[in-house]
DNA sequence: AATTTAATTAGATATTCGCCTAATTATTTA
DNA sequence: TAAATAATTAGGCGAATATCTAATTAAATT
C-alpha cells in the first residue's frame, strides 16, 4: 500500500497508467509517449511493479506492460474508510 | 488533485487522515497521537489542507481540523477512471 | 500589563526522488 | 559469431521532502 501512494505521487507514472488502459504496451513504446530517456522511464515502470500497479511480461527481447488490478486495490481499499465518511455519487443503475 | 496525491504519500498524513474520521480535533490533540514535534505536524496539516483533505478553522486561541470532502473527491475521480477497467466489488444493496 | 498556552513560521540538515549519461545484459538478425 | 536492438542497472547530481530547534504570533488568564 505504501508503494501504492509512492507510485502514484508522480505525473509521469499516473500519465503511464492511463496510457496502458489502452491495453499492454512494451518498455520502448510507452518511453515514445514521453519526452524523457529511457532509463528513466524504465525506473518509473519498476515503481510501478514494485506498487502491483502494472505486470511486467518478459516476449523474447520486449518486455509487456499492463495494468494490474492489485495495486488499485489496496488505493480503493484505503479510499472506502473515508468513502463511507462522506457518501460519493453512485451510479444510477447496478452493471 | 496534485496536491492530494503528494498529501497521502506520507504514512504520518495518512494516519491523522484516520485519526480525523473520529471527529474534528484541534492541532495540539493531533500532535499528541504522534511522536513528532509539533512543527511537524503543522506542516503536515498545512499541506493536507493545501490538498482540501482538511478543513481548518480557529476557535479561539485554538484550530479545529476536519475531514473536507473535496481533496477526497479529487482521488476519486481520478480512480474512478481505472475502476471500470476492473470492477471492484460493490455492495450487495444500494445504500 | 505580564505570563502562559496554542499554534505557526523560519531556518538548518539529512534523506529521498527524478532525471541524466554511460555501461551492461539479453535477444534477434545478418 | 558479429552487429543491432530492447531494455535494464549503475552512478552522479540538483531539487524536493521530512524532521528538528528556535523564534514568532495570537489568544486567554492572572
Amino acid at each position: 500500500m505504501e508503494a501504492a501512494f509512492k507510485a502514484i505521487n508522480d505525473a509521469t507514472r499516473r500519465e503511464i497508467l492511463q496510457f496502458l488502459i489502452q491495453g499492454p504496451q512494451n518498455a520502448g513504446q510507452i518511453a515514445k509517449q514521453f519526452d524523457m530517456t529511457k532509463p528513466s522511464i524504465s525506473h518509473h515502470l519498476d515503481l510501478l511493479k514494485q506498487a502491483q500497479l502494472i505486470d511486467a511480461v518478459k516476449k523474447g527481447q520486449f518486455i509487456h506492460y499492463s495494468l494490474n488490478k492489485k495495486g488499485f486495490e489496496s488505493i480503493h481499499q484505503w479510499f472506502q474508510g473515508f468513502a463511507q465518511h462522506f457518501e460519493f455519487p453512485k451510479p444510477k443503475i447496478r452493471l
